[in-house]
DNA sequence: TCCTTCGGATTGACGTATCAACCTGAACGT
DNA sequence: ACGTTCAGGTTGATACGTCAATCCGAAGGA
């Protein structure tokens, strides 16, 4: 599917749309998480996962399915957290190459506080930016997105 | 506009599709910049919009104005690419608090080829994701959410 | 004139993201 | 038994982003 050199207007303006709404979207949930809950977002996405979990437990490994993110990514912040107490590391039993990850008290204190808190900020920002038909579209263009590029070439 | 402390599940899964699209096209378009042109995506921004202004010449403030990013990270960036000779610093004439940023050869070389591959990425992976009437809605829903976010109070 | 204020810009410290290199032990073939 | 491969995980180096503090000179007031 090769095309011409450069995007059309509308494809353009598309596109720049979408970063423009990311960055200042971004911006705006992070500022927010961290002044309100001191969590970073990086924070906040983990304690979500591990808060959802069945016993606040899961291996990195997991933690890397759910978030996409790469592996040394998960364990430099697994490392900050653990620091911090939101989250304590354990050796699997019997093979110590796997490392559970478990959510401390701490933690999940501060996943519960930061929840609430989130959620309203996304509505407001977000959710309610659009219409109802608006906002099903637009989840549907995201996974198209996201179809698509599962189906490229690495 | 207070509402229920949760999503629904419409509204969850459009959220969770975009942030999970967001995570996965900018890893893509971020990593094939790195590889293909040596450059990160801030980089990649800075230069598209110094080469786009008349002479590539513009102040901080404008570039700052332009990105909608922090002066203090307009100031490292441009440290940075300035280092690696991407860029050059200049007093402006008669006052010296203003600071005029200058593209080299060397940035406009850059920019020059890692502008069609950056392109052939977002079509591929985003553009020709999505039918022209999908693009149009995606384009408004992302204006209507920088309305809506560019209207709250800070 | 002096002083204060103000906004553009820089700096340093710290947290975060990515890449490449490496460690470890299970699984498999011979 | 031995060696190779492989996947999960860690580490260190480097680049990037944010915050708070600071610098600097123009503009305005008393």
């Amino acid at each position: 599917m090769s095309g011409p050199e450069w995007l059309t207007e509308e494809q353009q303006r598309a596109w720049r749309a979408f970063k423009a709404m990311e960055t200042m979207l971004n911006s705006r949930l992070g500022a927010s998480l961290q002044r309100e809950a001191g969590l970073s977002p990086a924070d906040y996405r983990i304690l979500v996962e591990l808060s959802e979990s069945s016993h606040g437990r899961m291996r990195a490994y997991e933690l890397g399915e759910a978030t996409q993110w790469e592996k040394s990514r998960i364990s430099h912040q697994l490392s900050r957290m653990a620091q911090r107490g939101l989250v304590e590391r354990q050796q699997c039993s019997k093979d110590t190459r796997y490392s559970d990850v478990v959510l401390t008290e701490t933690g999940r204190a501060a996943i519960e506080a930061a929840a609430p808190l989130h959620v309203a900020n996304v509505r407001e920002a977000f959710v309610d930016a659009l219409t109802s038909q608006q906002l099903q579209a637009f989840g549907e263009a995201c996974e198209a997105i996201l179809a698509r590029i599962k189906s490229l070439p690495t």
